[in-house]
DNA sequence: CCCTTAACTTAGCATGGTGTAT
DNA sequence: ATACACCATGCTAAGTTAAGGG
């Protein structure tokens, strides 16, 4: 039923990146990302891409005429200054309006293909509605429509009485709720009898189906909210007398704002990032701010600084830590764990539910990923005065800690977040939001899905539009389409545009530049290839050369007509002309929901492709884990090889080994077992050569395992599996897959992810299609 | 509009606890 | 019991997107 929606996999041999420095000549910013490099290994990735690669047939060219309209598709002159053109976009708007007979028509295809007619059946167009997935169990009785069940896997019965239940419990818990809060919660720490109470809550509280219950339409997040407030990072302890920072050789006492900066700059001191000029720069300059008037003058050059002391005691410190007898570490543990229990949950619509961070991030020095303008500078110490509190009006406020005051209290339930602050390094706004396992979280997540497998339904209708609009008289319109065209077939990230100067230059779709990409008419036996080499989220490279096909191979050489490497190669189109269009391609659609779509429906096709019925648990979690990997791999999700990684490879390796030899000798015996048996036919002999050959099969067995495991880690090597795991593969693929093949659930997910995909696990039976 | 910003998702890395082999 | 590899977890940076305001 997927079949004929998925691409037949051609974006899965598209991930790879290539090796190290070749094409480096078109970075910017090449030799800034040394700490990268090591990941651009190749025999490796080819090796993943045979494996996983397929035709990768495009559809047949259609001989492309030659369009006569060429001209008006020019760049107007070697201008790309993007909001000169963007104007020129503006006049042609007429000319959109002879477009219009054009998106007339996906008007129409969409309310056939996709929006139901709203007329006919009463039925209030719910894909229209972005709740409209939620089980409503009016709907899914009266209404039988097909879309329905396909989309909520709906089962009437269970539902039922499951709401039933919850109602009960609800009201209940909500009784419970009306009583006095602080009297229950010193009655329930203190006691030992209510503590067994509150874990039978507890429970309650694990079993709650928020997937079940109906979820609020008005736009709201939520009716209450009651919380405790973040927890603030320790402050500051200063430095013992005896560890001394040295100027120019000389001891020197800091003050206690300049001393506590200084540590943030000496704990990293074994980075290489203290050596990088931007970050020395960066960190002096916000030092010094810290610093009296009198350390400001004898300290101006951090050259002269010598840190070494204070960098080894911090040394001496952790490796104290380390030491620490276990009364000592369960006496912290158990610390950390009251402070969980009082401030790491918060009271929402009469759950309890887990808070994501409720700490706030500790002041230090700013690390920005790749090559960061601000790296270095001075992450400030948060106070009470800077945070927003969010929770009901009729919930009990946190209080700030003595002496101090919220810089607001505000009660919006409009949005998710507990608690706000502006961070000061990009001025962004930094929340404190619930766990992953929350309702407010997962109903969010599972909505996403929803919109992919949508996406799924319509996918052909819009790939066959961008296909049309690659021959659009205009330019902007063919750029929207080759755009959308890797964001679709590459997984792409949109690419908003960013300010230069205050934040590492990467780049996704939208904002590719001519440099970023290479192309070539020919290369080896391929036809039109481009070559991709940039720095994407992260500052992670996206290398990878694919075939296209003709159309957008010829529009791209168009696309760079007159331009420099440093222009946009998409100059007349940006993330919010992409995501309206989409919008108005399907509801609730934009550049993203393509990469979570492509990913799940890559993970459904390749789990169908690679389990075999036959395999035992192991080699079916080997084929999960591969077909986990084409979407790590198309999605690019790379990691540094683990620090160990050689080593525990020989490890393994010896194992293997040593299990080998093992194995011989096993079957020397049971060789000589057999040979026994044939010369004395007696019942010892026999039961000797069985008890043999069940060594022999136990032996193989534990070998094929371990070989297994090896050929995973390696192909593993720099590919992270968790991102795409956690956060695009549609987890009900997984369940099913699991309960299919027997395969148990704790084997895919651990136990955070369990908790995130509850409602999967819950719903998700073993025919579930994406 | 067009730009800014709030809100929320996605991302890789460090680290420290845990389980396993010795 | 100890060492060590591994993995879960926390952390926080860096994206995307929609909405709001000038």
């Amino acid at each position: 039923m997927n079949g004929e929606n998925g691409r037949g996999d051609s974006q899965v041999s598209c991930g790879t990146k290539g090796s190290g420095r070749s094409s480096e000549d078109s970075h910017k910013h090449k030799d800034k990302h040394k700490e990268k490099e090591h990941r651009h290994k190749d025999h490796k990735k080819d090796k993943e891409r045979d494996k996983i690669k397929h035709s990768n047939s495009e559809q047949k060219e259609h001989s492309e005429k030659k369009h006569r309209d060429k001209e008006k598709l020019k760049h107007s002159d070697g201008s790309s200054d993007k909001h000169r053109e963007k104007h020129k976009d503006k006049e042609k708007r007429k000319e959109d309006r002879n477009q219009t007979s054009h998106s007339d028509k996906h008007k129409k295809e969409k309310e056939n293909g996709y929006v139901r007619e709203k007329s006919p059946a009463a039925i209030k167009s719910e894909p229209e509605d972005d709740n409209s997935f939620y089980p409503s169990p009016k709907h899914n009785k009266t209404s039988k429509r097909e879309c329905d069940d396909e989309e909520f896997e709906y089962k009437p019965k269970k539902v039922k009485v499951e709401h039933d239940k919850k109602a009960k419990k609800r009201k209940h818990e909500y009784e419970e709720d009306e009583e006095d809060e602080d009297v229950k919660h010193k009655k329930k720490t203190k006691d030992k009898k209510s503590s067994e109470g509150k874990k039978a809550k507890k429970e309650e509280e694990e079993k709650w189906k928020w997937w079940e219950e109906e979820r609020s339409t008005d736009g709201s997040k939520w009716r209450f909210l009651e919380h405790k407030g973040p927890v603030f990072a320790p402050s500051y302890e200063p430095m013992p007398d005896k560890v001394k920072f040295y100027y120019d050789g000389k001891p020197m006492k800091l003050s206690a704002p300049a001393e506590e900066v200084a540590t943030f700059f000496a704990k990293m001191l074994d980075h290489e990032y203290t050596t990088k000029d931007i970050f020395r720069k960066n960190f002096f300059k916000d030092w010094r701010r810290e610093m009296t008037s009198e350390e400001k003058s004898k300290i101006t050059d951090l050259n002269k600084c010598d840190f070494g002391e204070m960098n080894e005691y911090f040394k001496a410190q952790s490796e104290a830590r380390k030491q620490m007898s276990k009364e000592e570490k369960q006496k912290i543990k158990e610390e950390n764990e009251r402070l969980l229990q009082e401030y790491g949950f918060c009271i929402m619509d009469n759950h309890k539910e887990r808070i994501g961070n409720f700490r706030i991030e500790p002041p230090g020095l700013f690390r920005g990923r790749g090559d960061h303008p601000k790296m270095g500078m001075l992450k400030r110490r948060i106070r009470p005065e800077d945070i927003i509190i969010n929770c009901s009006k009729d919930s009990k406020h946190p209080k700030p800690p003595p002496g101090t005051k919220w810089k607001e209290i505000r009660h919006d339930n409009k949005v998710t977040w507990l608690a706000s602050w502006t961070e000061n390094i990009q001025g962004s706004i930094k929340y404190i939001m619930l766990n992953p396992s929350s309702r407010i979280k997962g109903e969010k997540d599972w909505q996403k899905y929803e919109t992919a497998r949508r996406l799924k339904k319509c996918v052909d209708r819009i790939r066959a539009q961008y296909r049309e609009d690659w021959k659009s008289k205009e330019m902007r319109i063919r750029q929207r389409a080759v755009a959308l065209y890797f964001i679709d077939k590459l997984a792409l990230r949109a690419g908003n545009e960013k300010e230069e100067g205050e934040t590492a230059d990467t780049v996704g779709c939208c904002s590719l530049r001519v440099e970023h990409i290479k192309l070539y008419p020919k290369l080896d036996d391929q036809e039109y290839v481009v070559e991709f080499d940039f720095l994407g989220k992260d500052s992670i490279r996206y290398y990878n050369k694919i075939p296209v096909e003709k159309r957008v191979f010829k529009n791209l050489q168009l696309f760079l007509e007159n331009k420099q490497s440093e222009d946009d190669l998409f100059d007349r189109l940006n993330t919010s002309i992409l995501n309206k269009h989409l919008q108005e391609l399907m509801d609730g659609l934009t550049a993203k929901v393509f990469r979570t779509y492509n990913a799940s429906i890559t993970l459904q096709q390749q789990l169908k492709e690679l389990s075999c019925s036959d395999d035992n648990i192991p080699a079916k979690i080997l084929s999960y884990n591969r077909a986990n990997r084409a979407v790590a791999i198309l999605c690019n999700h790379q990691r540094a090889p683990p620090k160990t990684f050689e080593k525990s490879m020989q490890n393994l390796q010896t194992k293997i080994d040593e299990k080998q030899n093992q194995l011989s000798a096993a079957r020397k015996q049971l060789k000589a077992a057999k040979a026994d048996h044939k010369a004395s036919h007696d019942e010892k002999s026999k039961k000797a050569v069985e008890l043999k050959r069940k060594a022999v099969q136990r032996i193989e067995e534990q070998l094929m395992k371990l070989q297994v495991q090896a050929t995973d880690r390696e192909e593993n090597k720099q590919i992270a599996l968790g991102t795409s795991k956690l956060n695009y593969l549609d987890p009900r693929i997984s369940v099913a897959w699991c309960k299919k093949w027997g395969v148990p659930i704790e084997k895919i997910y651990n136990k955070t992810q369990r908790e995130k995909f509850a409602w999967a696990i819950d719903m998700a039976e073993k025919d579930y299609e994406f």
